[in-house]
DNA sequence: CTCCCTAAATGGACTAGACGAATTTACATA
DNA sequence: TATGTAAATTCGTCTAGTCCATTTAGGGAG
């Protein structure tokens, strides 16, 4: 297979959507945050071109929090993207390390046979028993990531009840089972929002997300919990902070 | 806090393309990396909808990286994807450790003014000389990022020759000019391919990317480059290992 | 003036089709 | 048999439109 074959002019006709792009991020660069930018009829007609293409060059731009769109009402310039931690804290420590106020609804918490996936993760033998909690959490009111987390039953017998009085799930397992995740493995992967993640955080099917996956471990390796992440991508620029 | 606070049923009503993304992520579960899937015609017929719904469902399902397309061949299922770790170390140890060879292609050398986001992030006063230097990323050949390096002039007299002779540009930090930088802010975010990066790493204008940006510095705080990596979100799951 | 209802405007989802570009296949020819 | 060429196949891009859902603005009733 001929693979790099020397990609020295690559220089590729842009689609015609591109250059509908290009066009509008000059205008958002023009602009403030919350200003109303032409319809997508207008823009048809201003831009000699069709609403389909129009309307990709406008998702990508709402895809990348550029613009955001209001169905009845209009497009609007997008308030700057927000910066995420990734620490080894809960979430309501990174919450307050930004200046809000964080919070959690319980959508739902079961007690299921674990998948594939959740037994190998948790180093349970498959058909094993696992608490599936699945949470939409707030900063400020506002709805940020929809989270499901995973435990084994047998290690947190009564889980379900703890979690239901209390906002931070570290907490509950601190106080409740003196168990302190000390190390966890996070990765990162975009995905295209599913219908009910879309509809919890307020964006459209299909728009780009970023999902992250935390499997957090005790101090002898033992995994304690693995949770995935749906976040929107067109709000979050996630750091992180490295050393030697 | 507000447990349980009624999250409304939601429960949204799946758009048609979604119903179909579905059915295909069915199919490609029960076929292996490399076989063909139903031309998007057949499909069509198939699924009784329109070619847009299917190309609509196909294409979120190639951004997961699940589907591969290649025009006038057709549409297959993709291997898994590779997981990729964030670590203070160069591009070249990050490959050694998953077991790669890593290359990169020098794209562009040049020496210009510091945009607004560079000087800031370089901390450089307004108008200030940088090297920005363009190279193409590969492991085992493979093109994996588009990676553009923004180092201050003043500082770094030379640079450009020196670097076109080595591949690693931290051990030409290191050797020329006695730097090591030891901490880093790594920034994640989801941005749709350019024409141009698209190109480079064999991808379609306007796929997912995962957008990485380091920042390093020395030890006593000075910053040392200013990197922003384009990544092809199809392929990678980005991990970071995270202590207390 | 206040309130409610309707109409207009806007984005959301989908359809049917045209043409182009890249690849594969079939076939004619040497 | 080997090779070059044309045709068919496949995905890539774009068009022009329909119909729906939601929001907003305006007008009428009280």
């Amino acid at each position: 297979m001929a693979v790099n074959a020397a990609p020295d002019q690559i220089e590729p006709r842009a689609p015609k959507y591109y250059l509908v792009k290009r066009h509008l991020l000059e205008l958002i660069e023009s602009l403030e945050p919350g200003a109303l930018v032409p319809t997508e009829r207008e823009l048809t007609v201003t831009l000699a071109t069709s609403r389909t293409t129009v309307r990709q060059a406008l998702g990508e731009l709402v895809g990348e929090g550029r613009l955001v769109r209001r169905q009845g009402s209009g497009t609007y310039v997008a308030e700057p993207k927000m910066t995420w931690p990734l620490q080894m804290t809960s979430f309501t420590e990174q919450a307050a390390a930004n200046g809000f106020v964080a919070s959690a609804q319980l959508l739902s918490a079961e007690r299921a046979r674990a998948t594939g996936e959740a037994a190998a993760r948790l180093r349970l033998p498959p058909g094993a028993y696992v608490y599936r909690i699945e949470r939409l959490r707030l900063a400020d009111e506002t709805p940020m990531a929809v989270e499901t987390s995973h435990l084994s039953v047998a290690r947190f017998p009564g889980l379900i009840k703890a979690v239901r009085r209390a906002s931070s799930l570290y907490r509950v397992l601190a106080e409740s089972y003196g168990i302190k995740p000390v190390s966890a493995e996070e990765t990162i992967e975009t995905r295209a929002a599913p219908p009910r993640e879309a509809a919890l955080l307020g964006t459209d099917t299909g728009s780009p997300m970023l999902v992250l996956g935390r499997h957090s471990f005790e101090a002898d390796g033992t995994p304690v919990e693995w949770v995935r992440s749906w976040y929107r991508g067109d709000r979050y620029t996630f750091v992180a902070k490295l050393t030697v």
